[in-house]
DNA sequence: GCAAATTAATGATTTATTCAAG
DNA sequence: CTTGAATAAATCATTAATTTGC
C-alpha cells in the first residue's frame, strides 16, 4: 500500500525524536489532556492522531520495560540493582506534581523530598534524525506535561467518552504528502499553548499511586 | 460510599439481563456504533454510559472464558470437544453478515454454509430477575447488532478518536436514584432505531477474521 | 436482628501478547 | 526485524454477599 494511503500511522524523524525526548523525560502513560497537547504540537510535523500517540507510548513503554528485562537477565546483579535504583528516581521525579499538590501525598512518597529540577531537563541527548533542529524551546513547557501520570484515559473521558463513538470512521486517511519523511520545514519548535489546566487535570488523585508504572 | 455518588458503574437488573441477553446472543466485541445503540437502548433503564457497556463486554467474555476453561480442565475429553463444536457453531453465527457481504469472506468460512436463522433469535432463557418483562420486542432487532464482531475500538473511533480527549472529567456523578435497583417502571423495551447504518459499520471489513474470539 | 469483618463478584485499568504493515 | 495497532490476560479496587460475634 502506498504511504499516501496507508492504514497506519507513520511518524516523522521530528515526531519520533519528541516523542523519544518526552519518554527520556519522565512521561510514560500521558492522560487526555497530554495526548491531545502532544497531538497538537506533532501535528505541525506531519499527520498524527491521538491514538497514535496513545500507542506509540504504550508501545514504547511495552518495549523498553521488555528490553530492559532481556539486559537484565543477562547482567550482573551488581548492575541490576544500579539499574533499579535509576528506575526509582526516575518515578519519583515524575511524582514531583503529587508532592507539591495539596492532596495529601501518596504513602511511600512521603518520606521523600527530591530535586524537583529534575533531569527529565537534560535528558541524554536527541537522537540524530533531525538533531539540527533548533533545541529546543519547547522543553521549557514540558513540565506542563508533568502532571499525574497515573490518570487513566478512561477516567478522563468521562461522559464525553462516547464522544468517540458518535462517528465512525468514513473520512479515509487524508492527503499526507511523504510517509516517514519530513514534510514541512524544520522550526523551531512552538510552545505548547499555556493553559492553566483550570483544575482539568487534577482527577484521579484518589487513585493509588503505587500502581504508576514507570520503566 | 452511597450509591447515589458511587464512582462505578452499577447496572439495574434490566441492563444486566439484556447485556446478557445480548452476550448470549453472541454478541462480544461490539463496535463503536453497537456500543452507541446498546448504551443508548439501557440508558432507559438507569444511568449508563458507553464505557460501560464496553468494560461490561470485555469482563464478561473474559470470565466467561475463564470459567469455561477452569471447567474443562476437569472435564472428560469427549465433552471437550462438543463445547469446541459449540463454540464454533456460535462463532459461524456472527461471521452470518460476513458471509452476506460483497466483501470477500475470510479464507476459514468460505467452506461452510450455515443457517442465517441462527439460535441467537432464540437463547436459552431469560434470567429471573426481571423475567417479568414482556419479552421481548427488542430481540427483533438484534440482528441489527450482528455487524462485524471484530471491529476494534480504536479504528472505529477514527478521527473522533480525539473528541475522547477534548474534554477532561469535571462533571461528578450526578443524580442517580438507587443503584442495582429498577429505578424506572418497567417496560417493554423499545426498538432500537431502525437505521440502515449506511455503510458506517462496515469498517474493518479487511481485518483478519481469525482474530475473531468468541467464546 | 445488626453491624463489623470477611469473602466473593465484578467494574475499571494496566500489562502482556499477538497480528500485520512496511 | 521493527513497530503501529489491537486484543487478551492479569491486576487493582469497589461494591454486594456472607459470615460472625454479640
Amino acid at each position: 500500500m502506498s504511504p499516501s494511503n496507508s492504514t497506519r500511522w507513520c511518524p516523522t524523524p521530528e515526531q519520533l525524536m519528541i516523542l523519544e525526548e518526552m519518554y527520556r523525560g519522565g512521561i510514560r502513560t500521558p492522560n487526555a489532556s497530554q495526548i491531545q497537547r502532544i497531538t497538537a504540537h506533532l501535528s505541525f510535523y506531519g499527520k498524527i492522531e491521538g491514538k497514535n500517540v496513545f500507542y506509540w507510548f504504550q508501545n514504547h513503554k511495552a518495549r523498553e520495560r521488555q528490553k530492559l528485562r532481556r539486559k537484565l537477565s543477562k547482567q550482573p546483579y551488581q548492575q541490576q540493582l544500579l539499574q533499579e535504583q535509576l528506575c526509582l528516581h526516575r518515578c519519583h521525579n515524575q511524582e514531583n506534581k503529587f508532592l507539591s499538590s495539596n492532596e495529601s501525598p501518596p504513602p511511600a512518597l512521603h518520606q521523600l523530598s527530591l530535586d524537583k529540577s529534575a533531569d527529565y531537563l537534560h535528558p541524554g541527548g536527541v537522537g540524530s534524525a533531525a538533531a539540527h533542529m533548533t533545541s529546543c524551546t519547547w522543553k521549557r513547557d514540558l513540565p506542563n506535561m508533568y502532571e499525574l501520570q497515573n490518570t487513566s484515559m478512561m477516567r478522563s473521558y468521562g461522559d464525553d467518552w462516547m464522544m468517540m463513538m458518535l462517528k465512525m470512521r468514513d473520512a479515509g486517511p487524508t492527503h499526507y504528502p511523504s510517509c516517514c519523511s519530513s514534510n514541512r520545514p524544520l522550526k523551531t519548535l512552538e510552545l505548547f499553548p499555556i493553559t492553566t489546566q483550570n483544575g482539568k487535570d487534577h482527577q484521579a488523585t484518589t487513585s493509588n499511586p503505587s500502581r504508576n508504572s514507570y520503566l
